[in-house]
DNA sequence: TCCCTGACTGGTT
DNA sequence: AAACCAGCCAGGG
């Protein structure tokens, strides 16, 4: 079900979403770290999956997976609106739909920036 | 408590 | 560069 306030870990790592500016993007990877899951990309996926209404202020647009690209599930529907929604906020996607981390990419090292 | 599943990742092939 | 494979973690049945 949908533990989005079950697990302390989801907490944590909703409030580091939250703190990715806009137009920027961050990997599942990078968020299990900031939030003190290590290995724990996979939790972060599952905690956005698990994304109620009353959550709607996670960015969780801004994160996509290690390749540059968001992260295809079930409905490709859904993966088609996230990428208009970062177009929106001014990211640039290359022809093959990925986007360039080391321009985009948000990590720890950028936390000072706002 | 055990077993399966998944918006992932990194190393190989 | 794309497809595979094997770890990793926490939630839910």
């Amino acid at each position: 079900m949908k533990a989005s306030r079950g697990g302390e870990a989801y907490a944590r790592i909703y409030s580091v979403v939250r703190r990715v500016p806009r137009g920027r993007v961050v990997t599942y990877g990078a968020v299990a770290r900031l939030a003190g899951v290590p290995r724990g990309a996979r939790q972060v996926g599952y905690a956005l999956h698990a994304l109620a209404e009353a959550d709607r202020d996670v960015p969780w647009q801004r994160v996509i997976n290690a390749k540059g690209e968001v992260s295809p599930r079930g409905e490709a529907d859904w993966a088609s609106l996230q990428r208009s929604m970062l177009i929106a906020e001014g990211v640039v996607f290359d022809q093959k739909g990925r986007v360039d981390l080391t321009i985009y990419g948000w990590s720890d090292a950028l936390v000072n920036e706002v």
